[in-house]
DNA sequence: AGCACGCCGACT
DNA sequence: GTCGGCGTGCTC
């Protein structure tokens, strides 16, 4: 007897372990752990993971597998072994991570049909619904407003059944292709019968005299200017016949890569990738942190260290952020390494996603470059992993399981016995007093390559404009830089970190400012679609012409968005071409590189964004960025804020003179005395780290403390408050007295679409026994969440405190 | 999740 | 007395 351990696709603490089942003798040799099969489950059917074959079970009347979904498994021991370890790290249950871990489209898909059974006549409200038919979609019934009841009684009677099935949504685009079906001297009789009045089929016809290998079906009606109707008419006479061949769908197929080979390393490049390069040869499975100012040449270590990794048989994983996935960076990887490169990114379809997954499941690609979950790429000799930016907060994922990827990668690295490159001009707090402790390896790369200087950085301070009597939200400073940059021909990136128009909309007769009904947040004004929009939920109205408390109709926009610079910017300088680019104006799939390539052919002077401008983009002709305001940033309530500033400004800062031409930055802020923008403007990290360290250090914050966010929601505040009260109660009784407990304090966004959000937070050192806590209460708050529309989110070690 | 089982109020 | 309401618990 062999049986199949079981995780079933239902995802509720009562189910999140394996299920035993039963293999039928035929499969005994086929199924495998890392399967995915389809198994019956109380009266329906599920899809669910094996993680185990084993030859007994403790129960004894055992249900037979119904289906075996995959040829071989879509998860490798390892995975499956990361797999359990991340669920029981997030406190998640095992299917998400499993389903986490592969793309989407090879998650199930559901369908339940009728089938009628017998002879025997049923009712006759049904049997006008099946119309003759025996089975029909149960979809098909509910859209017809089937009657429910009745077809229950006729299942209680055997008359009529309800089949459960489990799909995959997996699908391989074909392509058809026409080819001769019969001997050339067979068509040119064919040819010769033919109607003298069925033109096209003859010149078909005599095409495939000349032409006997398949040909694509698109291809041969726009060479002979034919239809498929045409076509179709031989296939039927058997003249023809059609072959369906799979394809993978390339999402680069429109671009050329110039193959580029290794250059020459920097003396600095040399000494950083040394070690690496032996931790590859050792096998170590050291972690590197690679701290290289912009500008510095990381990309070139992590491609020359990857080949060393190639030349030895062996394969890698590149992880980049999702905004900085450019085309650029791709670019680089594909010039290097061919064909042997596999991309995975969002802005992929699911159905190229899963192409490119299904090229290292096949082991036809050795290297992947992707976003977060890339790090699943199921390769099984693994000789680096790279995480590029390694201080971007897109490595967490930020819905259950919330892991991050760095963790995976140095547990990844673990098992292959190979090293871990953290990459970052910026790195966060947390990995820099790693390395310093030595638990990381630190390499540093102090200098821009080709002896470059970083660019000179000025701060504006706002209010003396305003003393000054500028009013607009443009510095005279970067007016006129901007204007002579113009002149130049040279190119200009400017930041702003909100999208949108104005950031609210207030009558200046009574105060009142435009809310969401549903959040606790002032709207924003779209001038383009000329709405009122919710960040927060889907909420959108059309912008009011009067003020919905007085009727006064003196209402005015504050704040300023992307869409009011863009205006602002075609009325000072009527001359300059912006691109915009923002989530709005980057939604459809394409249009992220098609901006950017515009603005590289020099289409454009200005390219304007929020955060997906700040990484990665390397255009030679930019020499002056400008950010617009630092400022709401640099105040959010989030201990991170100094840090992500600093971030976000060396970054920006980074995109100027990377080239020949030398470049400036201009910052303008309300607040120049502060820390993060004196330090970032003179590029000095080590300073920002320690002056940074101590504020961490006095409020107990990482890399000092752990931190655990609990978020509770509920429609009622009340009762959000009142769980989030008894969670800090049972956290502070069952923690040890090292650790502190914060709580219930209300979110900083009170209200997310009718929902009242409330929190509770732990900073400890060491508490082996939290996750295990945590797991309790939320067991003991099932019924609530499950019947009550209760939330309880578990957030360790979390990026976002809202 | 989704469904069956089972225990209490309004009906032929 | 029965039909059907929803609270409770199980699915290998």
């Amino acid at each position: 007897m062999r049986v199949a351990k079981v995780i079933v696709d239902v995802s509720t603490s009562q189910t999140n372990h394996t299920f035993d089942y039963l293999i039928p003798e035929s499969w005994e040799n086929i199924v495998q752990k890392g399967m995915r099969v389809s198994v019956p489950f109380g009266p329906r059917k599920v899809m669910g993971f094996v993680l185990e074959v084993s030859d007994h079970s403790e129960f004894d009347k055992l249900k037979p597998l119904d289906e075996v979904m995959d040829l071989t498994p879509v998860l490798t021991e390892e995975l499956l072994q990361i797999g359990k370890w991340i669920s029981e790290q997030t406190v998640s249950f095992y299917i998400q991570t499993f389903q986490a871990m592969l793309p989407q489209i090879l998650k199930a898909k559901y369908k339940k049909e009728i089938e009628v059974l017998t002879d025997v006549e049923i009712a006759e409200e049904l049997q006008q619904l099946f119309a003759g038919r025996a089975v029909m979609d149960f979809e098909e019934f509910v859209e017809r407003n089937g009657n429910y009841s009745l077809l229950l009684k006729e299942v209680k009677n055997g008359h009529v059944q309800i089949n459960y099935i489990v799909k995959s949504k997996e699908t391989n685009k074909t392509k058809v292709f026409i080819a001769p079906n019969k001997e050339p001297y067979l068509l040119e009789e064919a040819l010769e019968d033919t109607s003298n009045r069925a033109k096209k089929q003859k010149r078909i016809l005599e095409y495939f005299l000349e032409q006997t290998t398949p040909i694509e079906q698109k291809q041969l009606i726009t060479e002979l200017s034919t239809t498929t109707a045409t076509i179709n008419q031989l296939v039927e006479r058997n003249l023809l016949k059609k072959i369906e061949k799979k394809v993978y769908r390339d999402p680069f197929q429109d671009t050329d890569f110039e193959r580029s080979k290794s250059l020459p390393l920097s003396g600095q490049q040399q000494t950083a990738i040394k070690p690496i390069w032996q931790a590859i040869e050792e096998k170590q499975d050291e972690v590197f942190l690679l701290h290289g100012v912009t500008g510095s040449g990381k990309t070139e270590v992590y491609l020359q260290a990857i080949e060393r990794v190639l030349d030895k048989g062996m394969e890698a994983i590149v992880l980049v952020p999702e905004i900085a996935l450019t085309p650029q960076m791709v670019q680089r990887f594909k010039s290097r390494f061919g064909s042997q490169v596999a991309v995975l990114h969002s802005a992929l379809s699911a159905g190229e996603k899963f192409d490119e997954w299904t090229k290292i499941h096949k082991k036809e690609v050795n290297v992947v470059v992707g976003a977060r979950s890339a790090i699943f790429a199921p390769f099984e000799n693994i000789g680096i992993i790279i995480i590029d930016e390694e201080h971007e907060t897109s490595y967490k994922q930020d819905e259950q399981p919330r892991y991050h990827a760095r963790e995976v990668a140095k547990k990844r690295g673990n098992y292959h016995h190979c090293p871990v490159v953290l990459g970052s001009a910026t790195p966060m707090l947390e990995s820099y007093a790693r390395a310093k402790k030595g638990v990381y390896h630190l390499l540093e790369m102090p200098d821009r390559m080709n002896e470059g200087e970083m660019p000179p950085v000025e701060i504006v301070d706002m209010r003396d404009e305003l003393y000054a009597g500028n009013r607009t939200m443009f510095s005279r400073n970067l007016l006129e830089a901007i204007k002579t940059r113009i002149e130049k021909k040279e190119q200009i990136v400017l930041f702003l970190n909100r999208r949108g128009y104005s950031t609210f909309v207030m009558c200046r007769e009574c105060g009142d400012v435009m809310k969401c009904p549903a959040c606790d947040i002032a709207l924003t004004y779209h001038k383009s679609s000329h709405q009122l929009k919710c960040h927060y939920c889907d909420y959108q109205i059309a912008m009011v012409k009067e003020c919905q408390a007085c009727n006064s109709k003196t209402i005015r926009y504050f704040g300023t968005g992307t869409q009011k610079v863009e205006e602002a910017l075609r009325e000072h300088i009527p001359e300059a071409k912006v691109i915009r680019m923002d989530v709005d104006t980057t939604r459809r799939k394409g249009s992220h590189k098609k901006l950017l390539e515009k603005f590289g052919n020099k289409e454009a002077n200005i390219l304007l964004g929020t955060q997906m401008i700040a990484k990665g983009l390397d255009f030679e002709n930019v020499t002056l960025v400008g950010v617009l305001a630092v400022d709401a940033m640099l105040h959010l309530p989030d201990f991170r804020s100094s840090e992500k500033t600093f971030q976000l400004l060396t970054q920006v800062s980074g995109r100027a003179g990377r080239h020949k031409l030398p470049g400036e930055v201009i910052i303008q802020t309300y607040t120049p005395e502060h820390y993060s923008i004196q330090l970032a403007s003179q590029y000095h990290y080590q300073q920002f780290f320690h002056q940074e360290m101590q504020t961490r250090r006095g409020f107990r914050y990482p890399p000092y403390y752990f931190l655990t966010l609990i978020n509770v929601s509920h429609p009622n505040q009340l009762k959000a408050q009142e769980v989030t009260k008894t969670i800090c109660k049972l956290l502070f009784k069952h923690l040890s007295d090292e650790a502190t407990i914060l709580g219930p304090t209300p979110s900083p966004i009170v209200r997310i679409n009718n929902r009242y959000r409330y929190q509770c937070m732990v900073k400890y050192k060491d508490e082996p026994n939290q996750r295990e806590i945590i797991r309790k209460i939320q067991e003991h708050y099932y019924d609530d969440i499950h019947r009550n529309d209760l939330t309880i989110q578990v957030d360790f070690e979390p990026y976002s405190l809202m």
